[in-house]
RNA sequence: GGCGGCGUGGCCGAGUGGUUAGGCAGAGGCCUGCAAAGCCUUGCACAGCGGUUCGAUUCCGCUCGCCGCCUCCA
């Protein structure tokens, strides 16, 4: 059971999945013309956390996110390099998958694409057509908005009071402004697919549609992405799939934009910072641990301090695995505690409330820690069993072992022996030289270990 | 113009009608040969002004400041 903030309810819902034990999640990808930036790492760790916390919660999930080959900044990008469209995506798809695998994200269960989809595509804006819901102009096919019922559900605003032409010029062709294309005819020497409807490509909004039915099905249980695509991007998938008379989504989410100084980042502002900067920069957890210490609706700031300071919490975190994971592996004995797992469980159950199941697993840290020094040994490793086991389901890979050089290991052998000769003067000796190689020892017991410097 | 959201202690960031969020940083202590790590203790926080209430940071109203959406955008 969870609890998630529907969209189009504007309320937080329990989510009841179509199929008992089953959870359907479509997630919207990217437009393949560029390297990821941090907008996109956030939306991608968000429901790579939400689909881990679904499978520890014994959801068979099935995660879909698309990929967008097919665009005119991918025309513009390929026009501009003097490249095919073709190359642009695929160079930037490749990108895109290496940049999530080092933010340690799950693939997809399929990552559908637009130009694999362009059958279905026009077999659906056909069927608009027909049914009267869309209508053809000298330049393309478009979805009549005005006829279609309910439209304005997710900006949760009427027809009447959204303000035509806000930012973009008004096609004079359409009927109404709101109206959007479903297929735009293009010249033949460019870049576009036959159709009945001429030569041209498809819009963007229709291949959601079609990719999400298509591999999910109708009444799939989770439409996700950014909330610069609740419109009008899911807005406009979601009266097509009406208006063809199939159910959409069941639910909608939608999580907030990451901010620069008091601005949202996104390419138009062209404030934006790439994730494979932010990920030469940082340890590259630090910010799957920014994503989840703010609530996935709130704006969220990143700032080199910030990412410094989750690096230090990592360390405290890594620290405790270093101090229990050995001891966790082998006590099989004792469980992970309940009572913080349970805790855990109910914050992220409600609304996925990352900061608050977070402060629980520091929580569990400090017990074991503390129950440790108490000499609580099964009372620790409880704690520490519940707190590793969070810390997974958030995604949050745990440093307990760090290969150490032979050398700095016989340094450290050395340092021992002196301090059993009391000559700490040599002994502080050993451990500037281990420090000088990166490493820095720590007295644990009656041996030691290490940490990077 | 319409719709939505935000303003919390040094910083980040949850939450609640009356009890410790958590992290980072700071202070004191314990432990340690000294450290590190860890533990314990510590911080008159809830934009402002009114109202409701036995009691509001939490509910209501107003004011101020800020942000987002209204067919590029994660």
């Amino acid at each position: 059971m969870i609890r998630l903030f529907d969209t189009q309810f504007s309320e937080i819902r329990e989510i009841e999945p179509k199929e008992a034990g089953k959870f359907s999640i479509y997630v919207c990808g990217p437009t393949v013309y560029d390297r990821p930036h941090l907008g996109h790492g956030r939306f991608v760790l968000v429901y790579d956390i939400l689909r881990r916390f679904l499978a520890y919660q014994g959801f068979d999930v099935r995660f879909i996110s698309n990929i967008t080959d097919i665009d005119d900044k991918i025309l513009d990008r390929a026009s501009k390099e003097g490249i095919s469209p073709k190359e642009v995506a695929d160079t930037y798809e490749q990108v895109w998958w290496e940049t999530l695998d080092r933010l340690g994200v799950m693939r997809p269960d399929e990552a559908p694409h637009a130009t694999d989809w362009l059958a279905e595509m026009v077999e659906l804006i056909e069927l608009l057509i027909e049914s009267g819901a869309a209508y053809s102009t000298p330049e393309g096919v478009y979805f009549e908005v005005e006829k279609a019922p309910g439209y304005g559900l997710l900006a949760r605003q009427d027809l009447s009071e959204l303000r035509a032409g806000a930012r973009v010029e008004v096609v004079q062709t359409k009927r109404s402004p709101f109206d959007f294309a479903l297929w735009k005819l293009v010249e033949s020497d460019e870049w576009g697919w036959q159709s009945p409807f001429g030569y041209g490509r498809p819009g963007w909004h229709t291949e959601c549609v079609v990719m999400a039915l298509g591999l999910l099905g109708e009444g799939f249980d989770l439409h996700g992405g950014g909330l610069d695509l609740c419109f009008p991007h899911h807005e406009n998938e979601r009266i097509q799939a009406v208006a063809s008379g199939r159910e959409f989504a069941r639910h909608w989410m939608h999580n907030g934009f990451v901010m620069v100084g008091d601005e949202k980042m996104s390419k138009s502002l062209g404030n934006f910072e790439t994730l494979e900067n932010l990920l030469e920069r940082f340890d590259s957890r630090s910010y799957r641990l920014l994503v989840l210490r703010s609530h996935y609706r709130s704006p969220m700031d990143v700032t080199p301090e910030n990412s410094e300071d989750a690096e230090r919490a990592l360390e405290r975190i890594d620290a405790f695995a270093r101090r229990f994971t050995d001891l966790c592996e082998r006590n099989h004995t004792v469980g992970a505690d309940e009572g913080a797992m349970s805790r855990f469980v109910a914050a992220m159950s409600e609304d996925l409330n990352t900061p608050v199941a977070l402060s629980y697993a520091f929580e569990a840290i400090t017990g074991a820690n503390g129950s440790m020094d108490r000499g609580q040994r099964d009372k620790a490793v409880a704690y520490a069993k519940a707190a590793l086991a969070q810390l997974e389901i958030l995604g949050l890979v745990v440093e307990s072992k760090i290969d150490v050089p032979a050398d700095v290991v016989a340094l450290a052998e050395l340092r021992v022996a002196a301090r059993r000769a009391k000559d700490y003067a040599l002994a502080d000796n050993y451990r500037q030289e281990i420090l000088d190689l990166g490493y820095v020892v720590e007295d644990a017991g009656s041996g030691f270990g290490f940490r990077r410097a």
